[in-house]
RNA sequence: GGGGGCGUGGCGGAAUGGUAGACGCGGUUGACUCAAAAUCAAUUGUCCACAAGACUUGGGAGUUCGAGUCUCCCCGCCCCUACCA
């Protein structure tokens, strides 16, 4: 070991070339560790067929023009440390970084000024590739990935073509949200306010479109079941499965009779139950304005009317209104009834825009009894409320029930269980009803009427109907548009690029006209952890080799609020490249964890309007990278909220100065017993809690083991050496810096970590709390290990022992080994 | 309505059922300074002049020798989702 003094000149020289500065210096520093790893590709990776490999992820950002916000960094940073534990332990270790560069923002932005996308997109790049580097993160900038470049979306394109040939994406008429004012279809996330536009602020209304789809819902199960092979956070799995939303139930054909007793040209109205048991408590049925029996069966009823008047403004309301409006409303579809199959009763049928055509049949069977919406429903309408369970009070408000059926027939005296059983059993005898289970989750709506996308590679040709691309036609680029708005009627911006629209049907050669609907951002980011893999290739989206070698990923962080779309879409889009065998795993990632989201120290979410944003630039420049990366980490647990707050960032930055501080009292010496059992107890500590995420208290750890240094009046070199490899997953270019000042040439980041020793971090004596009755009245120190009837007798000649005592006699005595030792008299 | 999370000093937060408040911020006092900043040292949960002692993890009950931690009930806050039948 050299310490401070590499043998080069007389030890004065040295002293004197390493004079210290009075502060350290991290704005040269900083940037000079930054250039040596750009120069020497420190952070490079390769397959390496010796070594175990390492795929930490962390999700690309979005390249807006707002540039690199603070939450970014918390991840970044969190799996930037994990990833040089491991690189430091041996590992040949995968962190990549690309962006996710198609976008709405680059789009409005053109619109505006009419500057390209790709254009305002590659400026935003550079910014967010500065900020990134300024952080000193150990991404293989080499792998770095761009959605929106053509030889990245070429494959987002290839893939979608699987979808289409295995029958996965089809064309359907859904409905939008549709500004009639800015004529433009609006995603979810742009309508504000209930039914808003954001560009304009009018209202928004649904519109009938004709959307590529992707059937997802193919993938329920699996999406779920799956959950159980993987190791994400207990609240990710939760969200996906709520978000999938399967229920199970029965499917049940209800009978359609006119007045005279006539069926309805022998429709039967199906719909979907979760409680099929509850069917005798059924008073009425309703069907989703939307239902397609209304319009079909329009000229039975006698009030048509009316039927027409309530479809008409339940179509203009928003979903808001919908379902804020405690109030129910609906119609009355005189002049048909339903009979019951089990009962054989016959009762109203009504439509009511409480029941969405979107889930389950469109229509529902009405127990008042026992849900609160029928209940609602049926108070407004006076309608008889019939109890089938036993218990609550149905005078006041639907209950669950509880023990057995009533008055239901031969359901009688039966249990929920037994009774959803017996119910199915005779609907499937009886011909009217089987078991079926049903999803929340809707199918992939994957077209947006936007510029800056994937093109949809299809061309609809008047012969062959829809029809792929060649693969050699790959990647079809974004035609030149003079204006990116979208036409009046709503089409793509892409409509008005004629030359590029009017193409041949690859299949007949006859003309076609290609599709003008561009791909939802969720395409990109839904297979990108894929090309880091293999970046560069232009034969596959990335060789067998490297997905062999690199799949899947061990560690993906990312926010919780990308649980129910991104990470839902790529868990997808993955299981299905699996089953066309184009990747060897069923799920990408094996681990998904999710920090915290960075408020402002107002405790308020971070918007330019608030006034309260961070700039990261500008903590780099104040503090420098490595506080701003210790900060980040020392704020509060990783997986919660926070606020931010300069004066505890300012702690840390001090911390740093401490530790660069004590560099003057190390000298190349012997370490006493303390010492090494210091040194070891932060190494234990600190791996342990950077594997489990706990960078909050590893890097407590760091400050409780500097005490300790600034306690001596000489610090042995191997204890600093050993502080600095562990600070410098945390605090990469200071740990570097400090490394080359004890006098190596090597580089601290491809060190081996260090291994602690349990033994050597034991404690020779140990402070045992001693209890009375179970309060605490003092200590005592004993020897490691002492014996029960030693630390007995220690207790028991303590005078505050005594003392509470008193009289007493002894009851019993529970010694913890060396922790506590209770005294009950 | 459903799902998830959280509640500990002035603040951020630590605590495999075993000394509550680690570590940091802030505060107080002192050293250095003409002074301030920076830095260093001491101190800092509350009540009490001090000691002794008592109290203390949103509230209440319970299990236990022992509960911030486990169970039940209640209160409050945050996030996601939503007439999902």
């Amino acid at each position: 070991m050299t310490a401070r003094y590499n043998g080069k000149g007389s030890w004065e020289e040295w002293q004197k070339e390493w004079a210290m500065e009075d502060r350290y210096n991290f704005r040269t520093i900083e940037k000079k560790w930054q250039k040596i790893w750009e120069d020497e590709k420190t952070y490079k990776v390769e397959i390496d067929n010796n070594k175990e490999k390492f795929y930490a992820l962390v999700e690309f950002p979005y390249p807006s023009g707002q540039g690199l916000h603070v939450g970014h960094p918390r991840s970044y940073t969190a799996l930037d440390i994990v990833s040089r534990k491991k690189r430091m332990q041996g590992y040949n270790v995968l962190y990549p970084m690309g962006f996710d560069a198609f976008g709405l923002p680059a789009e409005n932005y053109a619109i505006k000024t009419g500057i390209h996308p790709a254009i305002s997109t590659a400026e935003n790049i550079k910014v967010y590739t500065r900020q990134l580097k300024s952080l000193g993160f150990s991404f293989d900038w080499d792998r770095c990935v761009d959605t929106s470049s053509p030889e990245y979306y070429k494959w987002t394109q290839w893939m979608f073509i699987k979808f289409f040939e295995k029958g996965m994406a089809y064309k359907d008429k859904i409905s939008i949200n549709w500004c009639p004012h800015c004529k433009i279809g609006l995603a979810n996330e742009e309508v504000i306010n209930g039914n808003h536009c954001e560009r304009c602020g009018g209202e928004v209304v649904k519109k009938e479109k004709e959307q590529w789809m992707i059937a997802i819902t193919k993938y329920a199960d699996r999406l779920i079941d799956d959950l159980d092979t993987v190791d994400f956070i207990e609240r990710v799995k939760a969200q996906q499965i709520n978000w999938i939303g399967r229920s199970e139930g029965a499917e049940l054909d209800f009978g359609l009779a006119l007045k005279n007793g006539d069926t309805v040209g022998g429709k039967k109205l199906t719909v979907f139950t979760t409680r099929p048991d509850t069917a005798f408590g059924v008073t009425y049925m309703v069907l989703a304005p939307e239902h397609p029996y209304v319009e079909e069966l329009m000229a039975k009823f006698e009030n048509p009317e009316e039927i027409k008047e309530y479809i008409k403004t339940s179509k203009n309301k928003s979903d808001l209104d919908r379902t804020i409006s405690e109030e129910k409303t609906g119609i009355e579809l005189k002049g048909i009834k339903a009979k019951n199959p089990y009962s054989n009763e016959l009762i109203p049928v009504f439509i009511s825009d409480y029941v969405l055509m979107g889930y389950g049949t469109g229509a529902i069977m009405a127990v008042p009894a026992h849900d609160q919406r029928d209940y609602d429903f049926a108070k407004a309408f006076n309608l008889p409320i019939i109890p089938v369970l036993e218990g609550g009070d149905i005078s006041k408000e639907a209950h669950e029930g509880e023990g057995a059926h009533i008055n239901s027939g031969f359901l009688n005296g039966m249990n929920k269980e037994n009774g959803m059983a017996a119910a199915i059993k005779y609907a499937k005898e009886h011909g009217f009803g089987t078991a079926k289970v049903n999803f929340k989750l809707r199918d992939w709506v994957f077209s947006r009427q936007r510029y800056w996308g994937e093109p949809i590679p299809m061309v609809n040709c008047p012969v062959c109907g829809w029809v792929p691309l060649k693969e050699h036609e790959l990647p079809l680029t974004l035609p030149e548009v003079k204006d990116y708005l979208p036409s009046d009627d709503g089409e793509s911006p892409l409509a008005k690029a004629k030359d590029w629209v009017n193409t041949t049907c690859p299949k007949c050669g006859c003309p076609a006209k290609r599709e003008t609907d561009t791909m939802p951002n969720w395409a990109g980011s839904s297979w990108y952890f894929l090309r880091y893999a293999d970046p560069h290739n232009d034969e596959a989206f990335a060789s067998k080799e490297a997905l062999d070698y690199w799949m899947n990923v061990d560690w993906y962080n990312g926010g919780m609020e990308h649980t129910t779309l991104h990470l839902l879409y790529s868990r997808f889009w993955h299981k299905f490249l699996y089953d066309c065998g184009l990747v060897n795993t069923s799920e990408p990632y094996k681990k998904r964890t999710s920090h915290g989201m960075i408020l402002g120290s107002n405790g308020e979410k971070m918007s330019k309007s608030r006034g309260n944003v961070i700039n990261p630039d500008d903590i780099v420049a104040n503090y420098g990278a490595d506080s701003f990366r210790l900060y980040e980490m020392f704020m509060g647990p990783f997986d919660q909220v926070v606020d931010w707050n300069e004066e505890s960032l300012n702690g840390v930055y001090r911390f740093i100065g401490r530790v660069y501080g004590l560099f003057n009292k190390v000298y190349k010496m012997e370490p006493t017993r303390d010492d090494l059992r210091a040194m070891h107890k932060c190494i234990i500590e600190v791996t342990e809690r950077v594997d489990s995420m706990k960078f909050n208290t590893a890097v407590s750890s760091f400050m409780t083991y500097v005490n300790y240094l600034s306690s001596l009046n000489k610090i042995p070199a191997e204890l600093y050496a050993a502080l600095l490899k562990l600070m410098s997953p945390f605090t990469p270019h200071f740990a570097e810096e400090m490394w080359a000042r004890l006098g190596y040439n090597s580089s601290v980041v491809t060190e081996a970590w260090p291994v602690g020793d349990a033994k050597l971090a034991e404690d020779d004596t140990v402070t045992i709390a001693v209890q009375v009755n179970g309060k605490m009245r003092g200590t005592l120190e004993a020897p490691k290990n002492a014996s029960n009837d030693e630390v007995e007798k220690l207790a028991l000649s303590l005078d505050v022992v005594k003392k509470h005592i008193g009289g007493n006699t002894l009851k019993k005595v529970i010694v913890v080994p060396n922790k506590i030792i209770n005294i009950v008299a």
